[in-house]
Parts: C-alpha cells; structure tokens; sequence
RNA sequence: GACCGGGUAGCUCAGUGGUAGAGCAGCGCACUUUUAAUGCGCGGGCCGCGGGUUCGAUCCCCGCCCUGGUCACCA
C-alpha cells in the first residue's frame, strides 16, 4: 500500500498526471476483441491493424526487457505487450510505476504472440488512475460473500461472471418495457412515499416529512395508485419500480425489491395467464437467448403454455396426500373442519384465521416447493385476496392467479374489484384482522374507495418480482446475488478492513 | 426470531495451552513472446470484541458483535 502511493508520487515527480481528466479510446476492450480477436496472426501481421483503448491493469508479467499487462473493460480482457525499445523513455518511465490494479490507455498495433495469444503492442502508454488498495487475489479471486456484497465494485473487477448476471438484468428490464409498450401499456411513475401504504399485506417503513409533520411510509406496492390511474382512463398501465417491505431478510427476500406491475382495462385474470406466458418467454429469449433455462441443476421450460391448477384443488391433493386420506373439497371451505385439518397437518392457526387462510397456509406449506416448472395456481380464498374481484357464483373465492416458478412465486394477478362497496368491506375486514394482531393486514383507504365510486373499467392486474425473473434466468439462489447493493448491516471501515455497502 | 457453520497476513486458507504458518499479492534481483510465468532473497499479524480459567489463551469456558446457510413470514 505505501509502495502504490510511493508510485503515484513517481509520478508527479515525471510531471505525469496520477488522476488526468481524460482520455480518448478508439474503442473499448470489448469492442476491439470482438471487431480482431478472431483475427490470425498472419492476417494481422498482413494487413497493420493499430488501436487505441484503455482499462484497469489485471495482470503485470515482468520478463525483464518482455513485460505483459492484462487489461480489463470490465466485459473483455485483452493483453498488452510492453517493451522498452517500443515506447518513449517517459511512458517506459510510467510502466515501471504501474501497480496492479492502476488504470492505463494504450496505443499500439495489433498482433499474436508466440503463444497465439491477442495483443496491443503498446507504442504509447497513458496513465489514467492509481490503484491505491491492494485488489483480492488474482487466483482465488474474492470468495468472501459478504465482502462480495458490500463492495461489489471490487465482486465485479475480480469475477467476471457477476457484469453478465446484471447485463442479463438490464435486458430483462429492457425487454419488458419494450413488450408491453409495444402493447399499448403507458409506463407511469407512482408514489413510493404514501401517506396510506397499501397494494399488498406487508408492513412498510415509516418515515417522517418535517414540513408537513406527517408519517410518510415507503410503499409495498404501487397497485392503488395504479387503479387510480385506470379510473382515470389509462387503460393500460405499467410501472416498473422498488417495493419496500419491512420484513425479514432471506435467499429470495429484499428490503427494497423491482416490482413490475401492469393493468389492462377490460380484461380478466384469465387474459393475463397467456399474456404473462407470452411476456416471460419474450424476456427470457431476449435477456439470454432461450426459454429453456438452468436452475439449480434442473431445466426450467419458459415455453408457453405453463401448467394450470387450483389452488383449492392442490392444497386438497396435498393434505390428502400428506396424510393418507381423502380430504374432501367441503374440508376446505367450513372454518372448523379446515382449522381440524391444519391441526392434523401440523400447521399453526390462530382465531383470525378463516377457512380461506387456513387453506392458503395448507397450500404455501405443502404445495409451493414442490412448483419447479411454471405454474399458474388459480382462484384464491377471498380471505387472503383484499383487493380481487370474487367469481361471479362463488363469493368466497377470487378470480387471482399466483405464478410459481423454482419453487417461489414470481408473479401475482388478479381480476381487480372495481366495485367500491364491496372494497369498502374487504377494507373493514382487513381492519378486523388487524385489530387481531395482524401487521401485514391492509389499511383503509377512503381516498381509493372515494376514486372507485367514480367508477373504474374491468381490468386485470398483475405484479411480477424482477429481482427473481433475474435469479432465475441467471441460474442465482439469492436475491442478493442480482441486486448490486444488497441492504447490509452498515459496518466501520476499519483499519485493514474494507468499505460498506448500501447499509451505510 | 430459532438452529447449524464461520471470523487467523491485502486475498484464499492451514494450525497449536508455551516466540504465529502456507500459497498468492507486495518489495529486491535475474530473465527478449509470457499468461496462476519461473528461480533466489525480504518485509508483513490487537489470531472479531469483552470477561473468566491458567504460570501462560489465537487455542479451553462464558457473554457480545459481525457473517454465511437452514427454518419461520413475505414477493
């Protein structure tokens, strides 16, 4: 570490700038393999070809009057062969005060080794910035999870796989956009600081605007103001944006989390299962380039159409199964026989708890894990579904569907209740549940209710988890894994000891 | 929140109740096409924090902090 800010005095002393405010590259790394590094020797040795780049110095192999650099764009590694006899005495003066990890631009022609490998014979060298930390180790690399994590610019120098998981991401989110605005969805932005959070059981942060003495919370989930917007006449809506939810932290749980949320006017939940279908294998095909992807050793197939099943039905199928008897569909719908049944299955009720919930908690018990290939689970208890519209002959089921893919729900979509007195009472309901000692049951909203009695259009709604689109397209078993900064703990930048991430 | 594992050099990791170890990285020298370069030499540590047991603790005991995984809740 002295030594690197020794060098970067060397330097100044050579009156080479240690931080110059620029550079011009011809390309970048990656653009220059891609356009030559194809290219035989012969054909380079033929026909001169010189380039001009520059990136953050991987590897420094010193043979005395052969020197070696590797040089990285982040995406595209390329080696650079420097001799004394090729550069002027002052950029021969630079490379021997480069350290690993510094960032240079060269000029130079193009060529192979004898070893055939593709390299800048450096006729000019610039220095563009000094490295004045010890990078991790070149052949182990930065395996420490948590470091990963919290500094992930260094994740990203060392282990090139981690710049495709988020170049896999950006495409994702460009993919989508472009589906559904080639579809006639208006992308909107909504607020993430709501007096009254609501659009999804969960409980929010809370914060607090000085000038208006009021609680703010962070929201769970744009889905009311998005309605709103359908009232409005935007019949078809979309936001893609962060979520916040104040729980607890796992493999496929975030703080902060991407939530893409549409709303078409004049559609039902079943529109959106071939919609959704289309969209996914649309997304995949663009972000890697197949709808057939590797998960956690298994094959996962994207291509439409995706399996179908109630959610009644599999949770019946289940218990049923689990305990070696028929558990009839009326088991699932009386309060007393469904919590009898829970009891016999081991699962924990409490007195808010209906028959719905009780199902609901059967289902995520016993059915979900066992979800790998893409599955809609379709018409859900009333109960556990606020915001749906309930099956014109059966009131204590909603027209909702839950995609599950991997074991995990990716999306989540509804035929929306529109009906404002109906609302009305899903809303006392939850104040019920609440008054129960449930924190995750809704709030009520009469500014919504008040925007329902001007009336909102059929339509359909769906929610679909990017963060997890994402692991599962990059074959990732954390969410941490496809978010760059994942809320840490903040943590001291100790003596020796590395920075913090977002938790700072 | 519960359970299991981890915290020792910049990185990846060994290790022991008695002066703290390796590889890589760093520094010096040699080397004109190497690529985990090689060879020789040299530096480098509150062994997570606090307490206890002990003549002596990085090691044993207790507590705490941080962290990875699993489970519970959630998308």
């Amino acid at each position: 570490m002295l030594q690197r800010r020794t060098n970067l005095e060397e330097l100044r002393k050579l009156g080479v700038a240690p931080y110059p405010n620029r550079f011009d590259p011809q390309a970048t790394i990656h653009e220059v393999v891609e356009a030559h590094g194809a290219r035989s020797a012969e054909a380079l040795e033929a026909g001169p070809t010189t380039t001009r780049t520059a990136g953050r110095i991987l590897a420094i192999r010193s043979f005395g009057k052969a020197n070696f650099l590797v040089l990285s764009d982040g995406r595209a590694r390329i080696q650079v062969y420097v001799r004394e006899d090729s550069l002027s005495p002052r950029d021969f003066r630079i490379y021997k005060l480069l350290d690993f990890g510094d960032w240079v631009g060269v000029e130079g022609r193009l060529f192979r080794t004898k070893t055939k490998e593709f390299t800048i014979w450096a006729s000019q060298l610039e220095f563009l910035a000094k490295c004045l930390l010890p990078l991790p180790e070149k052949w182990h690399g930065l395996t420490d999870i948590e470091t990963r994590y919290r500094q992930r610019y260094l994740d990203l120098v060392v282990n090139p796989d981690v710049r495709r998981v988020f170049e896999v991401r950006s495409r994702v989110m460009a993919a989508v956009r472009e589906f559904l605005g080639a579809r006639g969805f208006l992308e909107v932005e909504t607020p993430m600081m709501q007096s009254i959070p609501g659009g999804a059981l969960a409980r929010p942060f809370v914060t607090h605007h000085n000038a208006l003495d009021i609680p703010l919370y962070m929201r769970v989930a744009p889905e009311l103001y998005l309605k709103r917007l359908t009232v409005g006449g935007v019949e078809r809506v979309f936001e893609i944006n962060r979520n916040f939810r104040n729980e607890g932290m796992s493999a496929q749980h975030n703080p902060e989390f991407t939530m893409l949320e549409f709303y078409q006017a004049y559609a039902d939940y079943t529109d959106l299962m071939p919609f959704t279908e289309a969209l996914l294998a649309d997304a995949a095909q663009h972000a890697v380039g197949t709808d057939r992807v590797a998960y956690g050793g298994q094959t996962i197939s994207l291509a439409p159409p995706f399996r179908r099943v109630s959610l009644r039905e599999m949770a019946r199928e289940a218990a049923s199964a689990r305990l070696g008897a028929d558990v009839a569909p009326e088991d699932l719908r009386s309060r007393d026989k469904a919590a009898a049944l829970a009891a016999r299955l081991h699962l924990e009720v409490t007195p808010a708890m209906g028959a719905g919930r009780i199902t609901a908690a059967i289902f995520e018990a016993l059915c979900e894990d066992a979800l790998v290939q893409p599955t809609f689970v379709y018409d859900f208890p009333t109960e556990v579904s606020p915001l749906s519209k309930q099956k014109p002959d059966d009131p204590d089921t909603v027209e909702r569907f839950e995609l599950y893919v991997a074991g995990f729900e990716l999306a989540n979509a509804f035929s929306e209740l529109n009906d404002p007195a109906e609302q009305q009472r899903r809303f006392e309901a939850q104040l019920r549940q609440r008054a129960g000692g449930d924190e995750e049951a809704h709030a009520m909203d009469e500014d919504y209710i008040r925007a329902l009695e001007f009336g909102m259009p059929p339509a359909a709604g769906e929610g679909l988890g990017i963060d997890r689109l994402v692991m599962l397209l990059t074959d990732s078993h954390s969410i941490r894994d496809v978010i760059l900064f994942p809320l840490m703990r903040p943590k001291p930048v100790g003596s020796g000891q590395w920075a913090v991430g977002s938790g700072q």
